[in-house]
DNA sequence: ATGAAAGCGCTAACAC
DNA sequence: GTGTTAGCGCTTTCAT
């Protein structure tokens, strides 16, 4: 074996080390240092000061088979690119880190069979005490591989029939922006859909689309006729798209509701781009109040995933901790931010 | 205790389980499961069959304990925000997914003792069996105690002195970035430089100005006055500040060097916003070649995060599986992409 | 308040 | 090719 380039060939210490240092068992050691009671301070105080000195940490491996938890928590991601799911794995890792609890991260793969495998064999060998499932549609009998784990799970941001959920409405936030758009005066409205991709689930964009439908009949209008435009699938893809559109000179909107702000971002470029002002002539809504949001000086719909991926790991560590699993689903606020790329429709 | 929602209270199957289902003992289950020699392909079928009758898949805490292997890599980024961490994170966890590793993902977190914490603490708990350091600068007495974990490291993106790396040449690459200006006439270049923020190092940072002023150098140019423009956190920040170097009527520059493309995309915006005309009256070169380059059309220095991670992924893994540590660093190249948002000097 | 001892569910020698 | 057995490093009764 070939030595480190570091010469430390220390090998970890254990639990023995720390008893023999600080001369009481190593049952007394394992108290003092999870903090458990009918341990005196003063042997407190020395076990801990020569855990400290020898760098001892206890394996995870070792507590986690001797008490059966490990201190760790699962998430599942179907993509690591979408704003959304980086953004809620902040929040679960803000909630995680104080409780010294470690993420695991997982993501579904490419293949149909890697994502097969990763409920049949991954999430089975018990490296995590509680799972959460973020922004993906879990079949049913996904669904039941999970239970049958037998830790708790949340899903945020995703379907998943039988199971508790963290999420916003998304119909009515839909239905929110639209109508926002119609407030303005707007009666010519667009929809740039989103397309299914990790992270715009296939259930949230049929409830995105219902609630913009929503918005239209209540005001009685109609939505234009090719006002679901399916095709977009990032800022790039939105902005060639709207050029095509506002290049109809027949019936062209004077409004865009977006999916998200990237495809919002991509329909203020291709408004520039065919000479229409943003938002004298154009008016622009997004979805989500990502960064690019700001930057685009956009209106839009903000969710917060960040708490939500907070309220997800916080429920989930309770449960843990007390083995119970009373919970109920959350739904989320969401919140109209007006920025500078909705304005009243200009007179005809 | 509350049941479960689902009825399936179903403890978690055993290796014993599997064994007396099959009609062996659990040494052959071990084995035969495991893919080693020295078990009848008869055998091993039942076994397979049983097991995959059973649901049942070995506990990662028990396994890990008694082979010492935890099949799990650790990942320690400053944060998910910044494109290169998430690229380079999926570059990670495609290798070690085939290869049937788990992937824990360390933050530093917000504090200075949250950093600590993790690198006296958290990452000693021997959960993972090695370790990739992901945009972060690592101090002399953090590598100590990463190398005291006895596991192998590797660093992708940030400097660690002591520690191998996968990464490009910043000064190189920044210096090619320069050059393509120059090549194009420009004299007049300024560069548009990050901040210290999570997935941007100081060292990088300051390897890019030095090949900002190399390539200058190297042509007979000076740089301009305010040529380091260094208050740019985003594209929005980026917006602001060009803007009012745009407007400076005396000595404007006629091309921008950015640090990162979201910086090239806000320079791209405030040249509209003044009026100017992205190339023809001012080009702009970014850096890193993201999503947001092709929306803009922006010409850049592409880097590859996602080959980056998965490099060292396959390294750390060959290096588990065969216990030597023989790899030295690797230094991945850049490549110019040439878009629209860069050409030729107006003649004055 | 502390210690002794029995596992937790596996892997790895070693026997046969 | 297969079984037996001794740990791996902890937690957790149960004594004391």
């Amino acid at each position: 074996m070939i030595p480190p380039v570091d010469g430390s060939m220390v090998p970890a210490r254990s639990i023995t080390d720390v008893a023999n240092a600080s001369g009481v068992s190593i049952a007394t050691v394992s108290r003092a240092l999870r903090g458990l009671p009918n341990v005196s301070e003063r042997t407190r105080a020395i076990v801990r000061q020569a855990a400290e000195d020898l760098g001892y940490v206890a394996s995870s491996s070792a507590s986690g088979l001797a008490s059966g938890r490990t201190m760790a928590m699962g998430v599942i991601v179907p993509s690591l690119d979408p704003w959304f799911c980086t953004r809620a794995l902040e929040g679960v890792d803000d909630v995680l880190r104080p409780a010294d609890y470690d993420l695991v991260l997982f993501t579904l793969g490419h293949r149909r069979d890697e994502r097969e495998r990763l409920f049949r064999h991954t999430l089975l060998r018990r490296r995590i005490d509680a799972l959460i499932a973020l922004c993906i549609d879990v079949s049913a009998s996904e669904r039941e591989l999970l239970t049958g784990m037998g830790h708790p799970i949340v899903c945020v941001g995703g379907r998943a029939p039988g199971l508790r959920h963290v999420d916003i409405d998304q119909a009515d936030a839909a239905r929110v922006a639209t109508k926002h758009l119609i407030d303005l005066g707007h009666t010519r409205i667009a929809h740039l859909a989103g397309t299914i991709a990790p992270g715009l689930t296939e259930d949230a964009i049929g409830l995105r689309r219902r609630g913009y439908e929503r918005a239209l009949h209540d005001a009685h209008l109609a939505p234009l006729d090719q006002s679901t435009i399916p095709a977009a699938l990032d800022m790039a893809g939105a902005h060639r798209i709207v050029v095509a559109i506002l290049r109809r000179q027949d019936d062209r909107p004077t409004a865009v509701f977006a999916d998200s702000d990237d495809l919002a971002a991509g329909a203020v470029l291709a408004a520039r781009t065919v000479g229409l002002r943003v938002p004298d002539e154009l008016s622009v809504i997004g979805f989500g109040d990502q960064h690019l949001a700001e930057a685009f000086d956009l209106t839009t719909v903000a969710v917060d995933p960040y708490e939500q991926g907070a309220a997800a790991a916080h429920t989930l560590l309770h449960e843990v901790k007390t083995g119970t699993q009373r919970a109920k689903s959350i739904r989320m606020p969401v919140r109209l931010v007006e920025r500078g790329s909705t304005a009243h429709a200009s007179p005809r």
